[in-house]
DNA sequence: ATGTTTTTGTATCTTCCACTACAAATTCCG
DNA sequence: CGGAATTTGTAGTGGAAGATACAAAAACAT
């Protein structure tokens, strides 16, 4: 009885491969935002209809939730890699920001992070739902920084978030791979230099 | 005989003050953005009914040309008055992002760059008038640097127009003053850096 | 097989959007 | 003042959005 109002829960439907619909979902939100895709849209791509997506999602912020969750696993920058401990901070984050310039222009169809751009939807929940994964990867770098510096944690990450929005939002409005990785490679200069010498 | 579907033109209303009226557009569009703001809520705050506000704008797209019409003039950082020829390149852009910094964090209720935020609506002709006038800044810082880094001036207007994005984001999403303008210091230092000391 | 449970298709519902037709009220100007 | 031009108010258009009611169809278990 924690539902009040949807009829969820009265069949849960299988037949149509939950997995590739989210994956499906994935790249026609990574493609155009949030706001910009409709139900209608995402039925006609999988050949449901709607009643099969609200029973199986819910609604379309329960279609996003998965598909920030498929995200987090299989399409996001793998930074427990690339913070690594036997590196200075400064080459790890420089590396960091390298790594978001490739991955944000990986695919001109879906370019900059499903996250960040989440994050700027007009759709309170769906905001919310893509500011908590946010918030959670800026606390890693965060945590990450502070281990070694943590004087300079709040601004060393402030600046490298910063950055990666500012990478996404031009990734999305025509910036190319070269143009991203020079302004990664600028940005990931100045924190080395704001970083004293270790190693 | 150049209107071939809108009856504009049949009468030309005065009553209300347009230059009152995009003022409090203005306000509105920078506080919640283009997509967000439904034309009842303007009308309602103008206290107008809607054939008025059609009469006056033309559409939803005519009232935002207006606004950043008048946003480039009373609204915007003044690019002429910190790109100065009598400093260093470096010093000056290092200042236009900390006064980006201090303008996009100015008002608490209506955060971040209008011409930026417009760059990323979902209507495709605001987003072009957005675009036209970001497009337009960013030609005057490119031809600024290049003027005495010919070879470094488009690294570094990518570098700047990004940090831009980053910081009009993040205005948005909740760093107050203190997070922008140290965000955007480490950004100039990372500037002055890739340029060669001049004066 | 047959009765129950689960999935799908058709056809909406409701709400909100940008935008407008039309006539009543107001202003302007002689 | 009186008639024409102009501004406003009422009411509504068509369309797209997210989400559903309901019953036909399919799958399943016994």
């Amino acid at each position: 009885m924690e539902d009040t109002k949807t009829s969820r829960g009265r069949g849960r439907p299988r037949r149509f491969d939950p997995e590739h619909a989210v994956a499906v979902a994935k790249d026609l939100f990574h493609a155009r935002g949030y706001d910009a895709v409709s139900v209608a849209e995402v039925t006609d791509a999988l050949g449901i209809n709607p009643p099969s997506f609200y029973s199986a999602f819910g609604s379309k912020q329960g279609l996003y939730a998965r598909v920030l969750e498929r995200y987090a696993d299989v399409g996001a920058i793998p930074l427990a890699e690339i913070l690594r401990p036997d590196r200075s901070v400064g080459e790890c984050l420089a590396t960091l920001l390298e790594e978001a310039a490739r991955h944000y222009s990986d695919n001109p169809k879906a370019a900059g992070c499903l996250v960040v751009e989440g994050t700027r939807c007009n759709d309170a929940d769906a905001r919310e739902a893509a500011l908590a994964y946010n918030i959670a990867v800026e606390a890693d770098i965060h945590d990450y920084v502070a281990a070694r510096h943590p004087d300079k944690a709040d601004a060393v990450t402030d600046f490298v978030a910063t950055t990666m929005f500012g990478l996404s939002a031009k990734a999305r409005s025509g910036h190319g791979l070269d143009q991203l990785l020079s302004t990664a490679r600028l940005a990931g200069s100045a924190i080395r230099a704001a970083l004293p010498n270790e190693t």
